[in-house]
Parts: structure tokens; C-alpha cells; sequence
DNA sequence: CGCTCCCGCCAATTC
DNA sequence: GAATTGGCGGGAGCG
């Protein structure tokens, strides 16, 4: 009691708005709540009464926030409040992994090009994910690979929690500053061409969407004029939405985020920097109009500015697409999904010269360390 | 009307 | 076998 529903509601504080009651505006309340010196302890009991909330809705929020780092359960309807400051270590973490699988997603996506279409469903990032579950613990005994990692654990494969890491690692792994989340959805799908499957991972999505919002790690953007802001530490992204799904010859929507502001600083987001809100906002004018077919910028599969070091003393260097260009446009592999390329489409082109050379990284970083 | 996404049924897990 | 957790998707609200 006492003390619930403030935000900003600006009119009649009596009239029901479902924006009232989204899992948003329930995040920030639960930070509102728990993010002050003082709290270790979280009692979902207890926080679902503050927050006058049904439980359900208390899993939601604690699974997401947990899988950023920022809560950690220690025990039954018992939480450890880890703060803020846990985000940018916990992203390094799905960092580094999602270096390692964007090298593995370069390999098959060279597979792709180079194989007979067969039913080569196989670029799918979850595909990736699935098959090396490169999970970043963190802490403690590093790799003990208990057992396969086949299906055993379906349950906990389509976790919020795991879905909002697999999310972002989207969003480490692509240029792009806008994705849609039908985009992202069918990216994070095992399964490709199942629209019930697709609703519900775009619900899922749209969930996530909103408490990382809260949280102000990720913004939302329109279609029409990015506004990507950016936090010191965590690069900001933005999420949007598809538009014209249907229809698939005609232009490939990635106009959607083909504008990308001034090639935002990805800040390193290293180990321990003070998070929290010193955002500092660039001017975003860039108006690129860009084109869909002849890109004329390749950018690096990964984000140039940080990547980990990972044996290999990052010897990244994007060799300029050469007669691959061509073929580029004309042989396109339609057998690898649509939004796949959509997201990664910017630097299809990096593609054709970077799997030679991820192949052989591969090779060499053959767990030197980490 | 299509995009959002809240609500809560009910299954899986844990006590 | 009760209590916790938490997928999942129907369908309501909003633009």
C-alpha cells in the first residue's frame, strides 16, 4: 500500500489505461522499488504487493532483470538485488560469447553459399545457439560441460530470460541500430515458417522489449528516423517493427535500418564503468537515404570498436568485397531466411570476404585462454 | 484493421 | 500433493 502507481499519468489518475498495467511501466516500478542502496533482498511475496501485481507478472520482470544481471536468485521466492552496475558485465559476457558464435554463423552461412539449397534452415542464429549453447556463466568453474546439451532441458530453452540474452546478442552480433522484432523473432527461431511459433516468439519479444525499454538499455525506434541514443557503457539500440511483411520480391525492407546515425561510438562497454544514466546523446541527423541493393558500405560483421580479445590479437580488417559484389545481388541465398539477411544484409558483402578468414580464425583461436 | 501485449490458464518444477 | 515457476496464446486495447 501506499506509494504504487506515480509515473507521469498526466490526466485523470482514475481512468484505466492498459499502458498503466504494461510489464514497462511494472519495471519501473520494481526498479523504483529495489533500486536503492539498502535492498539485497527480494521477496517476490513481498514485491507483488508493493507493486499490487499478480505473481505472474513478478516472474516476468525477475526473469528478465535476472538475465541481465542486475537480480540473482538465491532461493525459493527469494532474490538477491545486484544493481545496475552488474549490467555491463553481464553483457561482456554475452559479448564474448557472441563473438565465437557470429564466427561459427559466418561458417555456415559460407555453407549456405557454397551447398545446395537442401533444406539448409541451418542459418538460423538460434540454429547456432542451439548447437554450441555458449551460455555465459560467468563465475565460477569455466566450461565443465556437464553433459550434452541435447534435449534435456527443453523447458528452460525458451525462458524469458534466455530469450532476452539470445535478443540482445542480436543486437552485439549486427551493425544494425534497428531491429525489428519480427526480424529478431525469426532470427531466434529454430524453426523457420511456423507462424504460430512466430506470434508467440514476437509476444515474447515485445515483452522483453518493454522491461529492457524500462531499463533504458534499448529504445524504441521507428521506422521512418532512427533516434538511437547511447549509454556510456551498453550500446543502445533500437527495436522497431516490421513493416510490410508480406509481399518478398519487391524491396527488402532493411531500409527500416538502413539509417543508422553516425556510426553511434560503440562504446567498449568494458569490465566496470559506471553505468547508469550519464547517456550522452549524439546528433542524429543523418538522413541516409541509402539504398537497398547497392550498399555501398561495408561495415565489419562485428562491432569494429570492441570485440574481446580472443586469441588472435584482433587483426580485424575489412577487406573491400571484390567480384563477390556481383554475385551478391544476383545470388542471393533465398534458402537462408529472409530476415536473417535483412539483419545482417548491411555487410553481406564483408560476409564474402570475412568467412575465408573467419575460417581459418576458427582454426586459431582454438581456446587459447577464456 | 493491424500492431501491441495483458491476462491468466494450466503444465512443469520444486518443495 | 501443495506451492512455485513460468510457457503460451487468446483476444482486448490502442493507434
Amino acid at each position: 500500500m501506499a506509494s504504487i502507481n506515480d509515473s507521469e499519468s498526466k490526466n485523470h489518475p482514475f481512468v484505466y489505461s492498459r499502458k498503466d498495467k504494461s510489464l514497462g511501466v511494472l519495471c519501473s516500478n520494481f526498479l523504483r522499488l529495489y533500486n536503492r542502496q539498502g535492498v539485497d533482498s527480494i521477496g517476490l511475496d513481498n514485491a507483488a504487493n508493493q507493486l499490487g501485481v499478480e505473481r505472474r507478472r513478478i516472474y516476468d520482470i525477475v526473469n528478465i532483470l535476472e538475465s541481465v544481471g542486475v537480480l540473482t536468485r538465491r532461493a525459493k521466492n527469494q532474490y538477491t538485488w545486484k544493481g545496475f552496475t552488474a549490467i555491463p558485465h553481464a553483457l561482456q559476457d554475452l559479448r564474448v560469447g557472441t563473438y565465437l558464435l557470429t564466427i561459427i554463423f559466418l561458417n555456415n552461412m559460407k555453407q549456405a553459399f557454397n551447398e545446395t539449397p537442401k533444406d539448409s534452415q541451418l542459418c538460423t542464429f538460434q540454429n547456432v545457439l542451439n548447437e554450441n549453447d555458449c551460455h555465459a556463466p560467468s563465475s565460477s568453474n569455466n566450461s565443465k560441460s556437464s553433459g550434452s546439451s541435447k534435449s534435456e532441458n527443453n523447458m528452460k530453452e525458451k525462458s524469458l530470460g534466455l530469450l532476452t540474452q539470445n535478443f540482445i546478442k542480436l543486437f552485439i552480433s549486427s551493425t544494425a541500430d534497428l531491429i525489428s522484432l519480427d526480424t529478431a523473432a525469426t532470427a531466434l527461431l529454430g524453426d523457420i515458417r511456423d507462424p504460430t511459433a512466430m506470434r508467440t516468439k514476437v509476444r515474447r519479444l515485445y515483452d522483453i522489449a518493454n522491461v529492457l525499454t524500462s531499463m533504458d538499455l534499448i529504445e524504441k525506434g521507428s521506422n521512418a528516423t532512427s533516434k538511437t541514443l547511447d549509454t556510456n557503457v551498453s550500446k543502445r539500440r533500437a527495436f522497431g517493427t516490421d513493416i510490410t511483411n508480406h509481399d518478398d520480391s519487391k524491396r527488402k525492407q532493411i531500409d527500416a535500418m538502413s539509417d543508422w546515425s553516425s556510426k553511434d561510438v560503440t562504446v567498449a562497454m568494458h569490465s566496470n564503468i559506471d553505468f547508469m544514466k550519464v547517456k550522452y546523446n549524439e546528433n542524429i541527423t543523418t538522413q541516409k537515404q541509402s539504398s537497398r541493393n547497392s550498399k555501398e558500405f561495408v561495415f565489419g560483421p562485428f562491432t569494429p570498436a570492441t570485440v574481446p580479445k580472443v586469441g588472435t590479437s584482433g587483426n580485424k580488417m575489412i577487406k573491400r568485397a571484390q567480384d563477390w559484389e556481383n554475385m551478391a545481388d544476383t545470388y542471393r541465398p533465398q534458402y537462408c531466411n529472409k530476415a536473417l539477411t535483412d539483419l545482417f544484409g548491411h555487410y553481406e558483402d564483408a560476409y564474402k570476404s570475412w568467412y575465408v578468414e573467419a575460417d581459418e580464425m576458427k582454426v586459431a583461436h582454438r581456446s587459447p585462454e577464456s
